[in-house]
DNA sequence: AGACGATGGTTGGGACCCCAACTATGTTAT
DNA sequence: ATAACATAGTTGGGGTCCCAACCATCGTCT
């Protein structure tokens, strides 16, 4: 198989290498019973309590649209609660409650696992330098 | 905002770097009315003349029935010949037609651009290193 | 030849995403 | 006070993706 320019490019290597973890960490937290985009988003309204939904969908990078049907959900299943603040009647405050919380903790079990197989095919050498040029990549590429 | 453990685990930070370059290399290809998907697509069918449907979606990493609608667009649009293979009927040869390769050499142009915004970014020392991770992590996570 | 299993491609259903338009609420300016 | 503008969240439409089921063709085994 002939991949061109491709073969050396950093997009398409990037692309291949995200969708291949994303991949393994998808059929990780399946065992669990949870679809693996609850975890970023379970794991900030945890650590951010009282967040709003734009908020959310900023620290996440998705559109604040696409998490209606999420936090949707997750107030369904009782793991996150939502109430419309007093000083502004538009925003809700997002919060995990404990059921939310244990969820979380297995979530988070599952994807220390998932990290530890990809710090080892990186190399603890250069894991640190890789996620700061990720961050770079992240950040700068506006 | 607190990321907390995400913020230094490798799969979040290679999410949020691959979607920043995705879109910014989305925004490049619209100005030449393409969708920045079809640009692998069509990179590896010139690369490889004759390649069938399920060949062409194993090198990109889709599902085969993924590639159902977008060789349907390529086809219609004219880009993309497909033609019955005579000793397995059952099997396409896709092949870019002239018209395609014009496209196609616009879209290398754009990727190129984007390919030079990446490596400032990246460094030209580290770069090399980077892409190296990127491959074993996208052939090692099976 | 006929049956069975493998393979290339398509179809249908569901998940997740973005964007544009919308509703409801807040804020600012006149 | 009220009109104009801004912001939080939802809705609807369209794109891309995966998976399971399916159709047609091929190869093999008897």
């Amino acid at each position: 198989m002939n991949f061109g320019p491709l073969a050396y490019w950093v997009g398409f290597n990037l692309r291949m290498a995200q969708e291949a973890a994303f991949e393994a960490f998808s059929r990780r937290s399946q065992e669990i019973g949870e679809s693996p985009g609850r975890f970023a988003t379970l794991t900030i309204i945890a650590r951010n309590p009282g967040i709003s939904q734009t908020e959310l969908s900023h620290a996440n990078g998705r559109d604040k649209s696409s998490l209606t049907p999420v936090v949707e959900d997750l107030v369904r299943r009782g793991l996150v609660e939502r109430k419309r603040m007093r000083e502004d009647r538009r925003t809700y405050r997002l919060n995990v409650t404990p059921a939310g919380k244990k969820t979380l903790t297995s979530l988070t079990r599952c994807a220390r696992r998932h990290e530890r197989v990809m710090d080892g095919i990186i190399g603890q050498r250069d894991r640190k330098r890789f996620i700061q040029i990720l961050k770079r990549l992240a950040a700068e590429m506006e």
